[in-house]
DNA sequence: ACACCTCTAGAACGAACGCTCTACCCAATG
DNA sequence: CATTGGGTAGAGCGTTCGTTCTAGAGGTGT
């Protein structure tokens, strides 16, 4: 047993939040995917279900955040960026039976009524995740309207063709989206090298 | 009592999937929220709660259908009908106190890994409204192919900024993807009546 | 040796779940 | 008037839910 209790419990319980939503997951479900039992699942969370899916959204939203760091990364060009992220999406969805979809999505729209600390985590994860895409953008030279309102729709478009893909069980939702947010991000930047007059910038 | 009781239980039934999802929803529920009883319900829906939950999907799905068309049908130009989707969305999404969103992406998450009825009533719906956005992007002079990836990214952007607004309970993220949105359906509109220079197309 | 503390183990509780069942109301029909 | 059948009404079934509770296992410090 290498990994601690806790972890197993926070691990498993991100698993099942983002295939069953929260309400869907039972607690005794969560203790039997971590090896875990009920007593250990409420001994390391005293704060209940509630606490545990907290716990398990934020892990989910860091992973989901390396995730799209490092597609990012892939490429300088922040339209080839966008891309790689769709790319990686949609190869890690079908991987998952698509099943594996956004971390948060589920949860977030099950707890929208509420004020829940779910909500409030879920809402988090997506401006941490809007903030990578936007200094993204940003290192691509994009100015900071542009690219705050770009890094919001290309967040959007991503959930939304997550969701899209694995409703219809396809990639191609994504690998669309891939293709016109590279065209829309592509029409934002400054291409030096084209040949056709670049905009002369003061110095 | 001027509507049937069981048209009562399936616009009910509509709202509290659209807010809580399936699991999220109990029949018993959804039978006083719709002034029924639930030998009523298991009356007129002998498949139980799923048989109730396709019909209030579909019932959903419809009536979100219809507010696009409405959208899509305020501007000749389909890129401020994008932007007119956006603006309804919002406004709408606004007024329900952030709750009513996308009448089924909630339910569609829920019963991802299972074959239900549900997920194909889901896929139905995004599929149809694809079909909307299509044919407007057609009807606007884009080639078939252009249509058909434009389309399905719009819906993608549409349902992940839905979702995005509800988190965080904002009107820009739908406000940003219909400037996005715009900007990119105007990329592919051949405009004759710009100064540049338009590419000469053989009559 | 003992007490102490972290963690594991699972029985048990009240509430809510989906669903079945019987009983009843009442307008239409013979 | 008696009968039928669509619709209403809700008690009650078995199960599962989240949570609480007590009991014990295993290690550490004194």
């Amino acid at each position: 047993m290498q990994t601690s209790t806790r972890d197993r419990i926070v691990v498993a319980a991100a698993r099942l939040l983002q295939r069953q939503g929260y309400v869907g997951t039972g607690i005794k479900q969560i203790a039997q995917e971590a090896q875990a039992t009920l007593g250990s699942v409420y001994h390391f969370f005293p704060g209940g279900k509630e606490a545990v899916a907290v716990a398990a959204l934020r892990h989910g939203s860091e992973k989901f955040g390396t995730l799209l760091r490092e597609s990012l990364d892939e490429a300088d060009d922040p339209a080839e960026a966008v891309t790689a992220c769709t790319r990686r999406l949609a190869g890690d969805l079908r991987a998952s039976g698509w099943t594996d979809g956004c971390p948060v999505t589920a949860a977030a729209l099950e707890t929208l009524g509420t004020d829940s600390e779910i909500q409030r985590t879920c809402a988090e994860a997506l401006n941490e995740w809007e903030g990578l895409i936007r200094d993204k953008l940003l290192r691509g030279g994009l100015s900071p309207e542009d690219a705050r309102d770009l890094a919001s729709t290309v967040l959007s478009a991503l959930e939304g063709a997550e969701v899209t893909a694995q409703v219809n069980r396809s990639e191609e939702p994504l690998h669309a989206v891939g293709r016109q947010l590279a065209r829309l991000v592509r029409s934002y930047e400054v291409r030096v090298e084209t040949a056709w007059s670049p905009p002369l910038r003061p110095r």
